[in-house]
DNA sequence: CTAAAATGATAGTAATACTATTAAAGATAG
DNA sequence: CTATCTTTAATAGTATTACTATCATTTTAG
């Protein structure tokens, strides 16, 4: 095994970019300072011109790789969905029972990315935070249609169709699968904003392990009673 | 009882507003007409010019009303969740049971606002849409902080809190009575959505009493296990 | 070393999100 | 019925956004 080296990379519909952002410096720069300004100056504040300037470059040559800034955020949010994929199966390989696996699976989505897993230098937390108040964004718009067509959320559609396998494993007869694990994954991150931001829609406070145990908890027990 | 004439009006945070939009013509056509635009064009490419084109008066009097398209999209959920409200104290008065109570109330989210129950000539289905699509644009914001202190979204607040109170009545020693609820507030506009456009990410088919059933299932069996 | 690709510099346009000012209409009170 | 107060209309103007276009310069790869 010595040498064993691994070049992870997340696959990213290419209809998403005009310009693939991992082929240049440039462009990982544009990643990783829009996720900071994104963070920090919310979706709507945020335009190309301010990432140009933090970046010392040009409007034009952020236009060069994404259409506009929602294609940006489409893509981070399909980064964000790709690498809980690859964390999700590695996660739960090697567990036979399909509970454990589901309780692992729903883990994973509370957690998020942590640092010791991210390859860029991407700020992670900020990222996590982009994803819980911004995600929704990017298909909640009068061109989802289009952008379904063209696949641009095939991989949160992936993540969800396998922790879904999961729940089918548990109780096969069971026929809201991607129902419930849809709805506990925008549950989960909604309830992350609310612990922050509107404290009594919630009764969690921000701990990943407790809402994880609450979503786990709810999902078999109605896997359990249909 | 003859003569019996109710007033129904749905109390609306004046902080939303500069000028109250029930105390003129002008004022609720711009809620009609708001309602409609915003449906068609979606909130992104909706601005107060266009509606004022359609009113046929000009974009300084639409300002007169609400600050920003913002406030007015906070103005018409907060219509929506208050109406709503009255819709679910109306609906589950005098029903005993507090389990057939919550089975009511999921409901009457999932139906959302009927015809023949609105006093105003809003496009109900419009209206309902838009709630679908666009509320949770309403606090997924970088003001969200400033507009939860000015109560913002205590409508929202009160239905929730209101349904979480039926499912404590079922179990009493349930711990996470706000984050069921408002995970089925929001799955139920979320499923909705997917159905008319994600359908990989819901099993139902936009059918409010299956969507209803599903959610109330999955409440009962939690509250139950617990 | 040269050609091709990528970036930078600069400019420009249509639309958005407002604010301000003044004129005209309508309602209301004495 | 007129004076006045309120509401709306008309018009103008500003800063910013969301791009597109062009061309010069730098970087990179063969």
């Amino acid at each position: 095994m010595k040498n064993l080296r691994v070049q992870l990379q997340v696959q990213i519909n290419e209809k998403i970019y005009l310009k693939d952002p991992y082929s240049s410096d440039l462009g990982k720069k544009i990643l990783a300072e829009s996720i900071r300004l994104i963070d920090s100056l919310g979706l709507e504040a945020f335009t190309f011109r301010k990432l140009a300037k933090e970046l010392g470059t040009t409007e034009s040559s952020v236009y060069r790789y994404f259409e506009n800034k929602h294609k940006l955020l489409i893509y981070l949010t399909s980064w964000y969905y790709g690498w809980l994929e690859y964390q999700l199966v590695f996660s739960t390989t090697n567990i036979s029972s399909a509970e454990e696996r589901l309780r692992v699976a729903i883990e994973v989505i509370a957690k998020g990315i942590s640092y010791r897993e991210s390859i860029d230098n991407f700020e992670i937390d900020a990222l996590n935070r982009i994803v819980v108040s911004e995600s929704s964004k990017a298909y909640l718009t009068k061109e989802v249609d289009d952008g379904n067509k063209e696949g641009f959320y095939g991989g949160y559609k992936r993540l969800v169709g396998r922790i879904s396998d999961i729940a089918l494993e548990i109780n096969p007869k069971f026929e809201n699968a991607h129902t419930l694990i849809s709805t506990i994954v925008e549950g989960i991150h909604h309830q992350k904003y609310f612990a922050d931001h509107l404290p009594s829609l919630t009764d969690l406070e921000g701990d990943t392990t407790l809402l994880a145990g609450f979503y786990s908890d709810m999902a078999l027990a109605i896997l359990h009673k249909t």
